[in-house]
DNA sequence: TTACACACTTGATCCAAATCAAGTTTACTT
DNA sequence: AAGTAAACTTGATTTGGATCAAGTGTGTAA
């Protein structure tokens, strides 16, 4: 379940770049692990600073914005327990172009980087589990890159919603992690827009509204099949 | 300059990820380097392939297309001299999603995963600056996912006009690489929309149109600023 | 140089989604 | 439980860009 609190051993254990540690290994990462927790509301890390750590959420839910150069922010991630963000402040010195805020009270592992190199010098093979999941990330960014040129607003809708029912039992009713108004910014649309698809996929009979934020997923098959 | 042909050693420099190599390494890298040629029209590689090679472009030029569910292709990168593609296969297999053709006849380096991680077991500080270039990566695909949903046609064929002119002298005439109809794709919108966003900029007096595909910037800040 | 195919342009129309403008619900505060 | 502010919904209108349909260039090959 997403919504425990995590010890430092399985905090670590989440972050796919560190999921294939010996049990040597671990111990030696754990070493370095930091842990904080911030308030909701509470900003992780601002756009313009210079990151320097890697930042695992251990308990807690955070939202990650864009600033675009038109002033206009864009959701990127919502982070979760076992989210990280910042792994590559963790190579070379980045200065941020997004910025993180708390959701709820949220508490977070973190890995400074003159640690994190320290550590790599003397366990070299560290670095091959890393670079996989690199590669990985790379992939699915441009995946997200044509999907947002190629699909319309209701195919893009309906990949998020499968996406976010994943994680609930099948057919179940369950809360939208997100307002409207951020899924809107999340699909680069507006809330009205959301609002709208939301009822034309319930007449269809895909899904079903319930009170408050909740929907029901009611034909995945048909969901997915959206453009 | 991006036309010539490249010889082994100035290929491997021109990938990022191993500028930063001794001459020592650089030997090592050279030594499992392969070279081939491919004509116009040729595939380099096709969507559905098992990737297990970084393709590094010595000379000529290729495309590179991703093809969303739905069928429709979105042009992702265009390839030149010095420009690599594949990365992530020398760490993992990884199935191809994008197919990549030459445009003219084009001299590919390449590097076997098998030959590389060879290489890295002997000489893992090598990960260390491929971690780098990761990192790097990721940033600038996270920004273009965000300019996709943010900015508007006028905005990104505004940037892309800047970012290619760059490597021109500044206001000269310069013809542009991509045909209108694969700057249209690569946008993700149509060439009639390209020709008319063109003769707004050409009436606002920021931009002169020549024949052919030619064009000569004349305010880049005021194109720059479109949002 | 003429012919032909292709790229490009221009105009007319259409459409998905944004915007604007009220309502209505929901959830939080006291 | 009432009061209030925010989130959400619904409707009317507007609009950016796609699509469809002719044209007009432009480069190439005989």
């Amino acid at each position: 379940m997403r919504e425990q609190k995590l010890g430092t051993h399985d905090c670590i254990q989440l972050v796919p770049i560190f999921k294939q540690l010996t049990t040597v290994e671990l111990q030696q990462v754990s070493a370095i692990v930091h842990e904080h927790v911030y308030e909701k509301g509470d900003v992780l890390f601002n756009a313009g600073d210079e990151a320097d750590q890697l930042t695992i959420i251990a308990a807690g839910q955070a939202k990650v914005y864009q600033l675009a150069a038109n002033g206009r922010e864009q959701l990127l991630y919502l982070l979760q327990s076992g989210d990280f963000d910042g792994e590559a402040a963790l190579f070379n010195p980045v200065i941020r172009t997004s910025y993180a805020e708390a959701l709820v009270p949220t508490q977070v592992c973190s890995i400074q980087r003159s640690d994190f190199q320290a550590l790599l010098a003397e366990a070299p093979q560290l670095a091959l589990g890393i670079l996989n999941e690199f590669g990985k990330r790379i992939s699915q960014l441009e995946g997200k890159a044509t999907s947002v040129t190629t699909s319309s607003i209701g195919g893009r809708l309906a990949d998020y919603l499968v996406e976010t029912a994943a994680s609930f039992p099948a057919q179940t009713m369950f809360t939208l992690p997100l307002q409207k108004k951020e899924i809107a910014v999340y699909l680069g649309t507006t809330p009205e827009t959301i609002s709208r698809k939301l009822n034309e996929f319930q007449t269809a009979g895909w899904l079903k509204k319930g009170r408050g934020n909740q929907i029901a997923i009611l034909d995945e098959d048909q969901l997915a099949l959206q453009d």
